[in-house]
DNA sequence: TTGTAGGCGTTATCAG
DNA sequence: CTGATAACGCCTACAA
């Protein structure tokens, strides 16, 4: 068992001082090319690569990102944090994920582990929880810490820092503005509980289109589930209400919802059309295959990966600083589950 | 902005010498009560907490785990990490995640930054490309250093170090018992190229199904498709054999395949039986119901994470290293693409 | 009971 | 051109 070589190491073994080789190994013209040959060769050799731990405590940073999530076994945030990981490994950082759980507690404690100097910056989607307790001192701490922070997607007004979201509400309105197109009146929505930001926004953008087309909203065709793999309650809804389109905030309700259809007799898209959130596994390979909103998570995480390295390096602005809203534009992909 | 406050700001403002005010905070009895109170309630005050890289330059020890997978926008992969986050966050230890994204470079990159002090221990699933190119130096290299490592899933004989992995060839031969216990005399496999360790043990079942049960193998009914998302080649091949059931090493081939067997008109699972690999959520809401090994990720990262804790923990021995190889039961979860 | 000194591995400043 | 010294933040054996 070789264990890792240290500049001490090498600085005893060549009789020079660690200050010499540290030197050398930086490539420093102070070096004589003699000694800097002798010195890299041998620590090649030797296969030294410096301490990381050593260099993060001398120069106060860790080059680690820490990304904090509700969920990982779930296809959007799964998108978001491979756009994170890929921007931040091609600019030499790593990513440490730590899972909420939509649990506040476990999202507090998790931040604080990370806050203590393991990382330079955070990248999280607010817990279910957190959303409806609208507690965020924990995020304001981190921040007065001076530790840059990006939201996105599930993101609160309350606290001042960089953010990623989608328009979620145009989007909602574009969806249902082309169900209207084809004729369809009695269009139901399929969301989450309205705590979660992006289910009201989707919301209002539902209720702006209906408006805009003089049709009455009907609260009944509003379906409210309390969680995202809790699928109960959709059967009963569909078969008490005469509808003939359904905009799902995310692909399972609609899955789930084109099953019962189907099973009522009816046909999609001829009798309903449905238009579902995430452009995931389940749209692609359903029967019919669902026309869905694509959020572009990749994407998506790599702005907030890249908004928050730039904050990372440029902590020279004192004061003022200014936060940005990055607006990813979702784009609806059009599939065999509607007409048009 | 009220930056993280050290031991030394709380000595000088108490006016007392750092390893005072060390000592009390770690509740030494050596110093005496009074000044324990005033240390303990200025540093709750401030809250105070310590700096995580010192500790770890001190102690040699980051509190760290690196993961390394080909892919983590990916059912399977997900439910192991998430196995592995929870374990490790129960135990203390946060987690580094990076992709390989099934490239050979891409995982000596990531292995070599982490393994500068990063972490205490790795766990990974080998890259597609490292397992064709069957070259583990990178993996040598790190065991050599006395850095603990256990492969799950894609692992390799050719490393000495703790494993787990699902029991592949068993539940295949299951699962193609089963179908030949319905009556199934013309059994395809779809699978990947056989250098995937998992891919060749699942094989290996199928054959031995066969075998035992004097089912002459048909080489025309297996077809080995380069990837997994690859999808081209299975509709000729479906039409082009006369088949009664299908064994899919991946999910997503096993839906693909009740997909055009549906449209060629014949029936699951009257006509044809099919079995897939992976309980993800395609399994569930497809149409029909797709009968599925269920790999049980969630546990094999928790033993992963187990094992490599255990193996961090326990350094101690020397020379005469055990190393285990756990193995994972799959089961079938049966649903309607079945008879039985 | 408290403080001093040294070290973890690195880098930077300043003398020699 | 090379080396001694200090510092990052923390811990601990030893001294006072």
């Amino acid at each position: 068992m070789k264990r890792k070589i240290t500049l001490k190491h090498i600085a005893r073994e060549l009789e020079v001082s660690i200050s010499t080789v540290s030197k050398a190994l930086n490539n420093s013209s102070e070096i004589s090319r003699d000694t800097k040959d002798k010195i890299q060769a041998f620590a090649k050799l030797y296969n030294y690569k410096p301490n990381n731990i050593a260099v993060s405590l001398k120069n106060k940073r860790t080059k680690n990102i820490g990304v904090i999530i509700p969920d990982i076994v779930h296809h959007f945030f799964t998108t978001v944090f491979r756009g994170i990981e890929q921007y931040a490994n091609q600019h030499g950082y790593n990513v440490i994920v730590c899972v909420s759980d939509e649990s506040f507690d476990r999202e507090v404690i998790n931040m604080e582990m990370l806050a203590n100097g393991s990382i330079d910056g955070f990248i999280m989607a607010l817990a279910g929880e957190t959303q409806l307790k609208k507690d965020f001192n924990h995020l304001k701490e981190v921040t007065e810490q001076g530790i840059p922070l990006v939201l996105f997607d599930r993101v609160t007004d309350e606290i001042r820092c960089d953010k990623v979201v989608l328009n979620d509400a145009e989007i909602a309105y574009e969806a249902t503005d082309s169900l209207i197109a084809e004729g369809r009146k009695r269009i139901a929505l399929l969301t989450t509980d309205n705590f979660f930001s992006v289910s009201s926004s989707r919301e209002l953008g539902y209720r702006k289109a209906l408006e805009e087309h003089h049709i009455s909203i009907d609260e009944q065709l509003i379906l409210r589930l309390p969680y995202n793999e809790d699928v109960n309650g959709i059967e009963s809804f569909l078969v008490a209400n005469n509808i003939d389109a359904i905009l799902s905030v995310n692909e399972i309700f609609a899955i789930h919802c084109m099953g019962l259809v189907q099973k009522m007799g009816l046909k999609i898209p001829e009798d309903i059309s449905v238009i579902g959130f995430t452009d995931g596994i389940l749209s692609k390979y359903s029967e019919p295959k669902l026309t869905t909103v694509a959020q572009h998570g990749d994407k998506m995480g790599e702005v907030a990966a890249k908004l928050l390295i730039e904050k990372i390096e440029n902590d020279f602005d004192e004061e003022e600083e200014v936060f940005s809203t990055e607006v990813i534009s979702a784009t609806i992909i059009r599939r065999e589950s509607t007409i048009n």
